[in-house]
RNA sequence: GGGCGAGUAGCUCAAUUGGAUAGAGCACCGGCCUUCUAAGCCGGGGGUUGUGGGUUCGAUCCCCGCCUCGCCCA
């Protein structure tokens, strides 16, 4: 409804100020005024004009409406305050608009790529992993709402050195042969154990391994290390076999763990692809022939391939004579030695994003869904295979501290004449999630004073405060579990588990979402699945509620709509006057909102102005629910628009959490 | 040293990207279950938006200086 009626009203301020004073605004500025008594929506228009037509803001709006005169949709207009002019929506047409429009046909059709949990397959996924994966998996939901035909890519990274470290701890620490490491898979296998888990304390060990000892230990543990990785970088050995191995089976486990949370992928590019496909090798040919990278010639990176960095003032750039100065701040790309950073492949890759690089990666089937197919890199697929790669537009869910290396990218493409891909490059850049210190207390970490004083714990391997994923769902379900058991004693435990999984789920998912991308989350189990307050529990809450409604009504809420279609828009407008009728209209009015949030979160790439939507809409739900009863209610036309809006409701919020990948339980 | 981000109520966060009296949640205090799920609702107190200037009808938001914190690069 919003979206609509905003743009029917721009349309015509944008008439009345081209016949009335012959000015051309692109963007008619159009807010929802602070409180309802104001209108629906308002413009300031008038005093954004009254520099260039030197004339009062007051005067400036009072003309404005009187050439606007009557506009459909729209019960009337006036001046307030300094000169804002406030529409009010005509209710019966509103409240239809609601009914009917707020499923918008996708009209955008555009390929959009979205790569996002990217987790090393060395070990099992944590805590921070699951705001990654959440975010992005919940952008692809708005993303497809909105029509947009987007692929989901999951880049892994099986040739890094997080990996090396794991294969080093197999081969060196514990002394394993390849055949004992697959003997180990098929046993872990057996037994229903995680490779992931194992993989979580090897990788520990190993870590500590190679701080320990003499110096001479120390430093031939790390010349193995490098060792280890350019055998897996190399390929074609026993190593590298361990690796892929070990990778692959650590890799499977992530997506079981992200299916959990209803989280899936299209296709999983990995690095040893990157690497043997040789997309650098291509890349660093255009790189070269667009003059992007140049071989320094003196300095400390003398023999390096570099790309300068963006400068804040031009003037270093050139000597005197015009000959390009010395930067000894340009970014490395190939290093003396002839080997290629991670942002030269970084570049590469992303070519190949926008289907820039000439070269396309073998496909293979990896892991099948229940309605579709993940597909894996490989030097030589299979046909045929789905196309992946050539989008218009991509994110990048990575974390904040990644923004320089990304930067970096974007910069590559502009400098290479790609300014529309750069453009069209989005880092969804977001930050670390942390622990609160009573619940890193209550997982059995032990915490300094100084530490419990702190807002937050930071998560780090190395201090070993780390919380697995799938432990996090696990203690989140047995949590909400007793919650349940509590209320519904009835219930057997099969019933009793499906509905805590949902709202542990919920709880996690909505934690993860409610803060917006940049601020820093302290993790609370407590918290998250608190029923008070901005939590998962309690929008579900709510839907349990309306849900409850509607069994005992004895019609479903579907139907419910369709009845309330048949009243009349003058009989619906003549309940929905009068001082107590405004908390009715302001759930109408919050429902008629979502497609206009979805445009805002889409535009600015922040999923958690949808979650404080979705939680908008429960407050405001909770409290029309506490002031109307609608099953007592005698009237019938009356009860016929309760339940409507219970239905309208119900319908917004089901649809919105589904976009934030939340599965609302039918009772709890 | 350079770059990015942040600083808002006791705490954790918002603020439709320059608009009306800066809003929520938690915590605290008081009230509400014989009626659709109290995992709820209603009410209350609580603010010099780090700081000093500037831009303008109007600044939490934009510009400049300074202070503090985090991260990245060197």
């Amino acid at each position: 409804m919003y979206l609509e009626l905003q743009k029917r009203l721009a349309e015509h301020l944008r008439g009345v100020l081209k016949a009335k004073y012959d000015i051309e605004l692109e963007n008619i500025p159009l807010e929802i005024p602070p409180e309802l008594k104001f209108g629906e929506l308002a413009t300031p228009v008038a005093l954004q004009l009254a520099r260039t037509l030197r004339k009062a803001p007051k005067i400036i709006a009072q003309e404005i409406v009187a050439a606007l005169g009557s506009v459909e949709g729209f019960a009337g207009f006036e001046v307030a305050g300094a000169g804002y002019i406030n529409a009010r929506f005509d209710r019966g047409t509103g409240v239809r608009l609601v009914v009917h429009a707020e499923g918008r046909p996708p009209s955008v059709q555009d390929h959009v790529l979205v790569e996002h949990t990217s987790i090393n397959p060395n070990k099992a996924a944590h805590i921070g992993h699951l705001r990654n994966a959440i975010l992005g998996d919940t952008f692809v939901r708005l993303l497809r709402a909105a029509g947009h035909k987007v692929d989901v890519q999951n880049y892994i990274d099986n040739t890094g050195v997080q990996v090396a470290d794991v294969v080093v701890g197999f081969l060196h620490v514990e002394g394993k042969s390849l055949g004992d490491v697959k003997a180990l898979l098929r046993d872990l296998e057996q037994r229903g154990e995680r490779i992931d888990y194992y993989c979580w304390d090897l990788y520990a060990r190993t870590s500590k391994w190679y701080s320990e000892g003499t110096s001479e230990e120390t430093e031939a543990r790390k010349r193995l290390r490098y060792a280890t990785l350019h055998e897996i970088e190399q390929g074609g050995n026993e190593t590298a076999e361990v690796a892929e191995l070990i990778s692959t089976a650590v890799l499977r486990r992530h997506l079981e763990t992200m299916l959990r949370l209803d989280i899936e992928y299209d296709f999983l590019p990995r690095e040893s692809e990157i690497l043997h496909l040789k997309f650098w090798e291509l890349a660093f040919e255009q790189l070269k022939q667009t003059g992007v990278l140049y071989l320094e010639t003196e300095g400390k990176n003398k023999g390096c391939w570099v790309m300068t960095r963006p400068k804040s003032s031009a003037e270093q750039d050139q000597n005197e004579d015009g000959t390009k100065a010395l930067d000894e701040d340009a970014k490395v790309i190939v290093r003396s030695n002839d080997t290629v950073t991670y942002v030269g492949k970084d570049i590469a890759y992303h070519l190949w994003k926008f289907g820039l690089l000439g070269r396309d990666f073998g496909y293979k089937p990896f892991f099948t869904y229940p309605n579709h197919e993940c597909w894996i890199s490989t030097q030589h697929g299979v046909e045929p295979h789905p196309q992946f790669g050539g989008a218009q537009a991509i994110y990048n869910v990575i974390d904040a501290r990644q923004s320089d290396p990304q930067a970096n990218v974007i910069q590559a493409l502009r400098g290479m004449g790609h300014t529309d891909k750069a453009d069209h490059y989005t880092h969804f850049s977001y930050e670390m999630v942390a622990l609160t210190p009573s619940y890193a207390v209550q997982l059995g970490y032990q915490l300094s004073e100084e530490d419990r004083a702190k807002p937050y714990i930071e998560i780090s391997g190395r201090k070993g405060f780390g919380v697995k994923a799938d432990d996090l769902m696990d203690l989140m379900i047995t949590a909400a579990k007793s919650e349940v058991a509590k209320r519904h004693s009835d219930w057997d435990e099969e019933q009793t588990h499906a509905v805590a999984s949902k709202i542990a789920i919920g709880a996690l998912r909505y934690y993860m979402l409610r803060f917006t991308r940049n601020s820093v989350i302290a993790f609370d189990q407590d918290m998250a699945l608190s029923p008070e307050g901005e939590t998962g529990p309690y929008l579900l809450y709510a839907t349990a509620r309306i849900r409850s409604i509607f069994r005992k009504a004895g019609i479903t809420a579907v139907a419910a709509l369709e009845q309330f279609a048949n009243l009349g828009p003058e009989v619906v407008a003549n309940y929905l006057s009068g001082e107590d009728a405004e908390d009715i209209w302001t759930l109408w009015l919050r429902a008629g909102r979502r497609s206009m949030v979805l445009d805002q979160c889409i535009a600015t790439s922040e999923p958690a102005y949808l979650a404080k939507h979705a939680f908008q809409l429960a407050q405001d739900f909770s409290n029309f629910y506490h002031h109307h009863h609608i099953l007592t209610e005698e009237d019938p036309a009356r009860k016929t628009l309760l339940l409507a809006t219970a239905a309208v409701t119900l319908r917004e919020l089901t649809t919105v959490l589904s976009w934030l990948g939340i599965e609302s339980p039918e009772a709890m």
